[in-house]
RNA sequence: GGUCGUUUAGCGCAGCUGGUAGCGCACUCGCUUGACGUGCGAGUGGUCACAGGUUCGAGUCCUGUAACGACCACCA
């Protein structure tokens, strides 16, 4: 039954219906079917703080085409969803809101804050799932994970103690980026460095013993209280004599000493370098080498220590509990309080009173600031807790360079490996409230510290009550075990033996290092083998002129917006076009538009088979073909292979990209147009163009689908089918018997002859409506003789006459590779105008015969090149010959 | 400073293992052709950044140069 359908394709009547139903089907749920091939992907966990961005769309976009693909394969697919706590991002989200409110953490205390965050969570936390729901993610939502929820948890806490237990974490008074903003540490991976303008100061320290001033460079002066010597190289002729030395540190008039580091270059400034061991992380690892004293003068909000800070420093070491590496802090006297800005102004004043300022150098310096908020970051001492990363690294290194997992494009292992190879020790602890919280419990009576998986009330040395560590760890600790700790480990589930190690990886190339190095050093640690075979990456969705997508700039394109104008499919459809791993792409309206007008042309190509649908159509091929049936079916079996292949290459956008040509340009542009002739003849040759118009229809809906889920669905469904749905259909094979190779020869023939007229008809200013006779003289009598029907719907014929030579008088000529083409036009026709065309065209041609000839008179192209290339080039120079004398004929006729 | 990437029609991009350059948008001309004007037909437009090299033959491989971009890096 013909079903009537709207001339144009409106996504708001389909999408929500669609996802619906699906749901209902249960159909993204994955079985966990022992028999059956698995493919898994673990989707990367968007912030529960997070608004769909065009980056989300791009990334799940991808990861819903590879898993419907697979699906449709006859895999048992499991495409795993889940969001991330986001620890920074989440709290600083909810102090911020408390602020509004007047309240400060501190106010509320630990609990009434995460009971705060918590709610936060289920309030907005679910924000982001519906809106990928929106793009027809075929995610399995009974499956879906947190990293904070109770499974991820207990494998955070199991990882944390074998880790200690491995000493592979320490705690320890080390280097690491502050925020002042954030008021925490951070890890090196989170520093991000902008250039901004800046000086070198040049101050001068008097040398004790010789009274000389020694000339130095610093761009941050403020640090200067916390000096505890001076470098230089032992090398270094101009400073042997000051071996041994002391300088006199000015505003303090304190002695420190004159050491020989190789951290001093001497081809570097004056070769002097001041150095701060609590606040520069060069200066950390001298004064380690040099045993220096490492004085604190910043508080961890970004304010110079005063007297309550040196107090409580003073009277923790007292007590005896404080590791040996316990830094000092200094009481910075008339400075304390001051941020380490306005310290830096008092400072300077104080040295330039002092003649201490010799000069000063403006500069560009890259300058470290916390990826979050983008406060300058101040390099601190602090007690932190840090994992090892030499031991772990290295078998992650060889992984890679084995090819148990592979990047997708291979450029990236180098960046990877890079990235691992150049790591430095984890800080993983985090002053925050917001996350994991650090399994480690410390005795206030003996000192003593447990670090256990299940919580700790009392000491186990001495009894005492004990207190656990405050801090929670870095985000990424808990990221790093997403593959596996969302399938169950450390037990060992039905899930993680079926569906792990998981396959595919899709996600940007800005985290590699934050996450996939980290989860695939963490899997190999934990579970022995690599936690995916293959990360596919993906590049940056920019503005239509190239620009990073940003806040601050209000350049970014709320993809829902877009699924609102344009409907999901249409979105997909553009974000999959062109896109090529590991690139960039820019989007604009233009493209969307562009990408709804195809879901529109595929809408009306479905609608005008339904309309010449009858009651049962089969669908089955007949077992008559005709020529235009072969070659159609012989192009689309061609495209199924090279489609799937794709697909398994991970080339998304060429698949995509043979979909859109073979639909539009093959079977809209010419099929359809060609079927609409046994169509309208009706009777049996009709029933046969209708099956083969469902075949194929069927087919390209199949392969579409992932790509354009919810119109092909919708599609599918109107059409005679088997089976609930498309999205759980077999997936098109190639298939040897409907190779047509002959049959593609001849339309092609056919085709070119039709193309032809139509130019010349076109340059002509013949009126469409006029018919005209067209004799078709060939040596491929046979084809032509079938082309009659389609060349008087397609180019224009009144009557159509196939022979293998003509002698048409007063007749336009057209020659074609195959055939020359007349076409008697009486007095319509300009003949001088007709004789400078076929003129023109006989320069051509001669010009590409000539081209060839000189390939054919070169013997060594003879000899060299392989014998199926030479024999190409002498059918395309017979041909040429061919054409030429025809031509040359055609100009004769005129006279 | 190091590593990597990009440079092809006015714009945005494809071009796999080397065999006389393609797509979309834009542009020009024509079309109420019973699926679609979000459409149909026909066109215009490129010495494939530059310079060398390998090869019978290079957009495609090698070397170098330039511009732009990304990532990494402790430059006091």
């Amino acid at each position: 039954m013909a079903k009537e359908l709207a001339k144009q394709y409106d996504p708001k009547n389909v999408e929500d219906r669609i996802y619906n139903f699906w749901l209902k089907g249960n159909y993204f749920h994955a079985k966990n079917e022992p028999d059956k091939k698995t493919y898994t992907i673990v989707i990367p966990p968007p912030n529960i703080t997070g608004q769909l961005h065009m980056g989300h769309a791009l990334d799940n976009t991808l990861q819903d085409i590879l898993i419907r693909f697979r699906r449709m394969q006859g895999y048992d697919t499991l495409w795993l969803p889940g969001t991330d706590h986001a620890s920074i991002a989440t709290e600083a989200k909810i102090v911020e809101k408390m602020r509004e409110e007047g309240v400060t953490k501190e106010e509320i205390g630990r609990e009434k804050f995460l009971e705060r965050a918590w709610d936060w969570k289920e309030k907005y936390g679910g924000t982001i799932i519906k809106q990928l729901k929106k793009m027809g993610s075929s995610c399995d939502w009974e499956r879906e994970r947190f990293t904070l929820d109770e499974g991820c948890s207990k494998a955070v806490r199991e990882v944390f103690v074998r880790l200690y237990d491995k000493k592979l974490i320490y705690r320890g008074n080390r280097m690491v980026n502050w925020c002042p903003c954030c008021n925490t540490s951070i890890s090196d991976a989170e520093v991000e460095y902008e250039e901004k303008d800046s000086n070198f100061w040049h101050l001068l320290y008097t040398v004790k013993e010789t009274g000389e001033k020694l000339e130095l460079a610093t761009t941050r002066p403020e640090t200067m209280l916390g000096d505890t010597a001076v470098a230089i190289n032992a090398e270094d002729e101009r400073y042997k004599h000051l071996h041994g030395c002391h300088c006199i540190l000015p505003l303090l008039n304190k002695e420190i000493p004159i050491v020989c580091d190789e951290h001093a270059d001497m081809t570097k400034g004056t070769g002097v370098v001041k150095i701060t061991p609590a606040h520069d992380p060069n200066d950390f690892e001298v004064g380690r080498r040099h045993n220096l004293p490492v004085v604190r003068t910043f508080t961890y909000d970004g304010h110079l220590t005063g007297k309550k800070e040196k107090e409580e420093a003073d009277a923790y070491i007292a007590s005896g509990r404080a590791a040996a590496d316990e830094p000092e802090v200094l009481d910075c006297g008339k400075y304390a309080g001051m941020t380490t800005l306005e310290a830096r102004k008092a400072i300077l004043e104080d040295l330039e009173k002092g003649g201490y300022i010799k000069y000063i150098e403006p500069i560009k310096h890259e300058v470290g600031t916390c990826y979050r908020c983008h406060t300058s970051i101040e390099p601190m001492v602090s007690k932190q807790w840090f994992v090892k990363m030499q031991p772990l690294a290295e078998p992650a290194i060889e992984a890679v360079e084995k090819g148990e997992t592979v990047f997708v494009p291979d450029r990236f292992t180098k960046n990877y490996l890079n990235w691992m190879r150049a790591t430095r020790d984890w800080c993983i602890s985090r002053q925050l409230w917001w996350g994991h919280r650090i399994p480690a419990w410390y005795c206030p009576e003996c000192g003593e510290m447990t670090v256990s998986r299940e919580d700790v009330k009392k000491c186990p040395k001495c009894g005492a009550a004990v207190e656990q560590d405050p801090d929670t760890l870095d985000t990424w600790f808990s990221s790093a075990l997403w593959p596996f700790s969302t399938l169950g480990w450390p037990e060992n589930t039905q899930d993680l033996k079926h569906y792990y190690p998981t396959n595919t990886l899709v996600t940007g190339y800005d985290i590699i290092g934050f996450w996939v190095s980290r989860m695939i050093f963490s899997a190999i640690e934990y579970t022995g083998q690599v936690p995916f075979d293959t990360v596919l990456i993906h590049g940056l969705v920019r503005d239509a002129l190239g620009r990073k997508m940003s806040k601050s700039l209000g350049n970014g394109i709320d993809p829902l917006k877009i699924i609102d104008e344009y409907g999901a499919d249409a979105l997909r459809l553009t974000l999959a076009t062109g896109n090529s791993p590991g690139n960039d792409m820019r989007f604009s309206d233009d493209k969307v538009g562009a990408s709804r007008n195809f879901a529109n042309k595929l809408w009306n190509a479905s609608r005008f088979i339904l309309m010449n649908l009858g009651e049962n159509t089969e669908l089955t091929l007949p077992s008559e073909l005709a020529i235009e049936d072969k070659w159609v079916l012989s192009l689309y079996n061609n495209l199924v292979k090279e489609v799937t292949d794709n697909l398994e290459k991970f080339e998304l956008g060429i698949a995509v990209g043979k979909l859109y040509d073979f639909i539009w340009d093959i079977f809209c542009d010419w099929y359809i147009e060609l079927a609409k002739i046994r169509l309208q003849d009706g009777g049996e040759n009709a029933d046969n163009a209708k099956r083969v118009l469902v075949y194929v229809m069927t087919g390209i809906l199949k392969l579409l689908h992932p790509f354009m889920p919810f119109i092909t669905e919708e599609i599918w469904q109107t059409l005679p089918h088997e089976g609930e749905s498309i999205m759980v259909s077999a997936w098109p094979e190639f298939n040897e018997e409907l190779c047509f190779d002959s049959e593609e020869a001849e339309m092609d023939r056919i085709m070119t002859a039709i193309r032809a007229v139509r130019n010349r008809r076109a340059e002509m200013n013949v009126a469409p409506s006029k018919k005209a006779k067209v004799y078709v003289a060939s040596s491929y009598t046979d084809t032509f003789s079938k082309a009659g029907v389609f060349m008087k719907r397609l180019a224009g014929a009144s009557d159509v006459e196939v022979g293998s030579e003509f002698d048409v008088a007063n007749s336009v000529s057209i020659v074609t590779a195959d055939a020359t083409i007349y076409i008697p036009m009486g007095e319509l026709i300009d003949f001088a105008a007709e004789k400078a065309r076929l003129t023109k065209e006989l320069e051509k041609v001669q010009k590409d015969l000539d081209f060839v000839n000189a390939k054919l008179s070169n013997d060594n192209f003879i000899s060299r090149a392989p014998a199926n290339v030479v024999a190409a080039q002498r059918e395309q120079q017979a041909k040429y010959i061919e054409k030429i004398n025809m031509l040359k004929e055609s100009i004769e006729k005129i006279g």
